[in-house]
DNA sequence: AAAGTATCCATATATAAATATGGGTAGAAT
DNA sequence: ATTCTACCCATATTTATATATGGATACTTT
C-alpha cells in the first residue's frame, strides 16, 4: 500500500473537511491559500494523491475531487446511500407526531438501495418489549407503512398515542402484544399501524467517561 | 412553509442525487442538460429554491450549492460528522482481526464531535449476552481502547479469539462475565481488552422472519 | 554520480462556470 | 384588467478555475 507523506496526508484531510463543511469540494486555489503555497505546488500534491490511489478527479471540472481512500488507508465505500432521518419525540394524545417542531434530533441511517420509503426514529419508553430485547431508552428506526405481518414489531397509534408492540394477526382478528410477561395483550381496542420497526439501536456510555 | 412546485422539487432532488453520485454538486449547465432546458431557465428555478429556503449558494462559486432543506420539507442537519466504519468478520484463532481483507462490510456511524477515536463494528455470535439484550446476529459498534471500567461491555481477546463479554473488576482482579445464566464467568484465563462496546444495532426484516 | 521523489516558485493560457440582460407565454390571484 | 408567478428562450460578459510550462532545491535511492 502506497503510504502518504505528512504533507499529502494533511492536504487529503483538508479536502475531506472542506467538503464536509461546505458541501462542495475545494478548488486548487482554496487548498493553496490554506497551506500558503502556490497552485503549481498543489498540482504536484494532487497528482501524487492520485498516483497513490487516494484521490480521483475529473479533468477540467471545477472542484472535481472524489476521495476514494481515507488517510488511514481504508477504502471509502461507494454508492452507499446514507442520510439523516428525524428522531421524533413523545407526543401527548391528540397531537401530531410528525411535526417539524417535534423533531428531537437526527439519526444517521443507511437507506436500502431499493426502497423509496420514508423512515423515522423514535425513542422507546417503558419495559413492555423487554423480552424481545428492546429496552427503555433504545431507539427504533421505523419504516412508515400501514400494513404489517404477524410477528412484526410495529409502531401503533392507540388512543392517539404512539406505542411499540408486536403485531399479532390470524384469520379472525389482529391485535397487539407486549413482550413482557407482566403485560397482557391488547385485544379489544382499535389501533392503527403507522410503521414497522426495521432496526434497533442502543447507545452505551452516553456520558463519556474519561479513559484512564 | 413554502411548498415546492413539481419542477422545483425535481431539480432539488437532482442536485442531491448528483452530489451523492459524484461527490461534488452539479453546475447550472449540468442541471440544464439533465432537464433539457437552458441555463437561463435554471437560474430562475435556482433562485426560487433559494427564495423558498431550500437551497443556499455562494456567489460566483462553481458548483456552490448547499441543500438546507430536503424536498419533504425536513431541515437538513448541519455539522454532523458521519462516516463509515468497517465491519470485521470472525477470525480463526491467531489471525489478525484488523486486516483489510477481513472487512465484511461497512456501517454508517455518527462520530462524536470530540473524540478522535477509532471505531469498528463486529457481528455478535452466540447467546452468551442475551440477558443484557444482546442477541445472536446483532452488530456492536466498538471504540478501540485497552482499558475499561467495571460493568462495561467489552470486546476481549481470549485465546486469540474475539468475544463480547461484560468486564468485571474489583480491587483484586479483573475477569469476564457472560450475561446468560447458562454460562459461568471466566475467572482464571488471561485476556486482553481491545475495545469497548458503545452501541448496539439490530436489523429486523432481513428476509428471515424473526423468532416468534 | 545519476536518477528519482517531494517539495516549492512564477506565469501564461484555455476552459468551465456564473452572472447579467432582456425578452417571451400561460395560468392563477387580486 | 392587472399583477404575479412559474415557466421558458437566447446571448454577451465576467469571473473562477484548471491546465500547461519551465524552472528550482533538498533528500533519498540506485
Amino acid at each position: 500500500m502506497d503510504t502518504l507523506t505528512k504533507k499529502q496526508k494533511r492536504i487529503l484531510e483538508f479536502i475531506e473537511k472542506y467538503t464536509k463543511d461546505n458541501s462542495y469540494p475545494p478548488t486548487l486555489k482554496d487548498i493553496a491559500l490554506k497551506f500558503q503555497i502556490t497552485i503549481g505546488t498543489i498540482q504536484d500534491h494532487i497528482f501524487a494523491l492520485q498516483r497513490k490511489g487516494y484521490l480521483e478527479r475529473k479533468k477540467d471540472k471545477a472542484r472535481g475531487f472524489k476521495i476514494i481512500k481515507t488517510t488511514d488507508g481504508i477504502d471509502k465505500p461507494h454508492g452507499v446511500d446514507m442520510g439523516m432521518i428525524p428522531l421524533y419525540g413523545k407526543v401527548a394524545a391528540g397531537e401530531p407526531i410528525f411535526a417539524n417542531d417535534n423533531i428531537n434530533g437526527y439519526v444517521v441511517f443507511e437507506k436500502n438501495a431499493r426502497g423509496h420509503n420514508i423512515h423515522f426514529a423514535l425513542e422507546v419508553t417503558g419495559e413492555s418489549m423487554i423480552d424481545s430485547g428492546i429496552y427503555d431508552g433504545d431507539i427504533v428506526i421505523v419504516r412508515k407503512q400501514e400494513q404489517a405481518d404477524d410477528g412484526d414489531i410495529v409502531i401503533a397509534l392507540l388512543d392517539d398515542e404512539a406505542t411499540v408492540k408486536k403485531l399479532r394477526r390470524n384469520n379472525i382478528k389482529a391485535y397487539l402484544e407486549a413482550s413482557n410477561s407482566k403485560y397482557k395483550a391488547i385485544m379489544n381496542r382499535p389501533f392503527k399501524i403507522i410503521g414497522k420497526v426495521i432496526e434497533l439501536r442502543r447507545k452505551y456510555d452516553l456520558l463519556q467517561k474519561q479513559m484512564l
